[in-house]
RNA sequence: GCGCCCGUAGCUCAGUUGGAUAGAGCAACGGACUUCUAAUCCGUAGGUCGCACGUUCGAAUCGUGCCGGGCGCGCCA
């Protein structure tokens, strides 16, 4: 909001310094307002002169001076009358810095009216319009159901969930969608390998398939057979009912875990659907049609290599049977035709290799491959006494997200998964994350939410309740701290859309570090409740606003943002 | 060998899309509770931003080449 105030009050500038001749348009839309990092560098400044003077080949302090002079006159600032200046008059100076920065310092009285704005829109603070009311399909976890969601899952879930929330916040239609296929060879072994398991339980013979899995859950689904059925598939050779079941057991697990962790899909997909509706062979006819495949040693190919790729891919085996290139291909023109405007995957790097097919198939087909955004992110390392757990997906020794959850906790285990970007490599420190007290980041933000409820109880006993606007003086917050924690929840909204742009959810988790410093500091140093009933009522509405803004981005990483701790 | 990702304090990582004197947490050391929650705060120390060129007013950020780590490179998914 002040950010934006800013930056047109820049743009007025710059357009009356083209109309006065004091530079051409070259650098329109090249500068930037930022805010300033460092203490006395002012609360914005913008590089401007500078852009336009390397553009012109010009002195960039010579042009920054010219800017100055313009605001001034704009404004009125920098005067002994500025205080009579016009009421949206922002600036309580402008100054030339460095290179040719020219720094904008707010007037105190400006950043005072993030307060009341908080408190107004309380819960929907933040919350923007960006997207627009435009469509976006998030696809995430998608694992297909042969086991429980191990750790990796793990990060791939709260990952998603939290780029949802974050484009939901900013004013995109949200659809969390699951995509599954329970009719590969993947299932086929599952089946098998419960069958083997059965027939164990039951004393039969039975010979365990060579690339089974391997874990205690394939026994108890194999147990629940038994209890449900007794004996009466033993008989049975097909594995389908074995693998209906454990289809059955296992999605149930894999719900249950992601509730847990408050994670909810609006749509699970089901790759055999899309050859139901015939859908795959309508991708094949339509590649077909634009001569984009061909056969050879009995296989169809994709020509990839045409498209720009490194080389052609096979779409159909010599077997008749599809690879897994061409189901996605139709799963994302599908996506498409339901209507969506943006495509938001969320793969595990191991699955870098496939991205490049699918997007060759979605332009080849007609639809642009840039409305579709894939984020990769790295493994997970979990740490325990400062050493890597070693995991194995093939002897089943993998630590799961239950077990995960059991020790550390669904608050732990979302914050820590959402710490890092996406593409660093995670290392889970489980001694950290089960730290219930200091250095716990997690609890670290919670503490700052659940010390300002307590301020609150506080100032309620001593009949300092939620005061009214009117007779509130903002003029009283004067500190240095209390302005800087002011601009920073006024950087929320725009913090809030730039991740969500991004899809980088770790910004709005160090953002929140950041803002519980800051406040965690200004605790410490200053009573929010004192002997002055005017300037205590101010700091608590000052600290009704921060409560809200870290509630606010709490609730969109799904960390509980307790009252008591 | 080729493609993608990563390399920043002892460790784990940020760095607002090219900005000013590179930051945080942990670990280390020294301090602060008779007052709103010490799960907190304050201070000290810690750096050739992997290396080398280049692009320009300006580079941790962009380009090229090396070095080191991860993931891929199937008629598996």
């Amino acid at each position: 909001m002040i950010r934006e105030r800013v930056q047109a009050s820049i743009d007025r500038c710059f357009a009356l310094g083209i109309e006065q001749g004091l530079w051409t348009d070259a650098a329109a839309s090249a500068y930037t307002v930022e805010e300033s990092r460092r203490e006395g560098q002012g609360d914005y400044a913008t590089n401007l002169a500078m852009v336009v003077a390397g553009l012109e080949k010009r002195r960039p302090r010579e042009v920054a001076e010219s800017l100055l002079g313009l605001l001034i006159d704009a404004s009125g600032v920098n005067s002994a009358e500025s205080a009579a200046a016009e009421a949206d008059n922002l600036f309580a100076k402008v100054e030339v810095a460095g290179p040719g920065f020219v720094n904008c310092f707010i007037r105190p009285e400006v950043w005072h009216s993030v307060i009341p704005e908080i408190r107004r829109q309380g819960a929907e603070y933040g919350r923007s319009q960006l997207g627009r009311g435009r469509k976006v399909l998030v696809e995430f976890v998608s694992a297909n159901p042969t086991g429980p969601l191990s750790v990796g899952h793990g990060r791939q879930a709260v990952l998603g969930d939290a780029i949802a929330r974050l484009l939901s916040a900013t004013g995109y239609v949200v659809t969390r969608e699951y995509y599954y296929n329970d009719a590969g060879r993947q299932m086929r072994v599952l089946g098998e390998s419960v069958r083997a398991r059965y027939l164990e339980l039951l004393l039969w013979p039975f010979t365990f398939p060579e690339d089974g899995y391997q874990g205690e859950y394939i026994r108890e689904i194999a147990q629940a057979l038994v209890t449900e059925q007794g004996e009466a598939l033993t008989t049975v050779t097909d594995y389908a009912p074995f693998t209906r079941k454990a289809e059955e057991v296992i999605f149930a697990d894999i719900n249950h875990t992601l509730a847990r962790m408050g994670i909810c899909f609006d749509n699970y997909y089901n790759e055999r659907s899309l050859y139901q509706q015939g859908l795959v062979d309508d991708v094949v006819a339509a590649l077909r049609e634009k001569n984009l495949v061909y056969e050879l040693d009995g296989a169809l190919w994709f020509k990839t290599g045409e498209l720009g790729l490194e080389q052609d891919r096979v779409i159909i085996k010599s077997s008749g049977e599809p690879t897994y290139r061409l189901p996605d291909i139709a799963y994302h023109r599908e996506k498409f035709r339901r209507g969506y405007d943006w495509l938001v995957n969320i793969f595990g790097s191991d699955h870098i290799a496939t991205i490049p097919d699918v997007l060759a198939g979605v332009k080849a087909l007609g639809y642009d491959p840039e409305r579709v955004s894939t984020v990769i992110h790295q493994f997970v390392t979990l740490v325990r006494d400062g050493k890597p757990i070693k995991m194995s997906t093939r002897k089943a020794n993998f630590v799961t997200v239950d077990q995960l959850l059991a020790e550390v906790g669904v608050d732990a285990t979302r914050f820590f998964f959402l710490m890092r970007k996406a593409d660093s490599q995670l290392e889970f420190d489980l001694n950290l994350a089960t730290r219930q007290s200091q250095e716990n980041p997690v609890y670290y933000v919670q503490y700052a939410h659940a010390r300002l409820c307590s301020v609150f109880r506080q100032a309620a006993r001593q009949g300092l309740g939620s005061t009214s606007e009117v007779a509130l003086d903002y003029g009283r917050l004067e500190l240095a701290e209390e302005l800087m924690l002011l601009r920073t929840m006024a950087a929320m909204p725009a913090l809030l859309a730039s991740a969500a742009q991004a899809l980088e959810p770790h910004r709005l988790v160090f953002y929140l570090q950041d803002l519980a410093a800051r406040f965690h500091g200004y605790y410490n140093r200053h009573r929010l409740i004192g002997d002055d009933p005017g300037l205590s009522r101010a700091r608590l509405a000052l600290a009704e606003a921060l409560r809200v803004v870290l509630a606010n981005g709490l609730k969109l990483i799904g960390v509980k943002a307790p009252e008591k701790m």
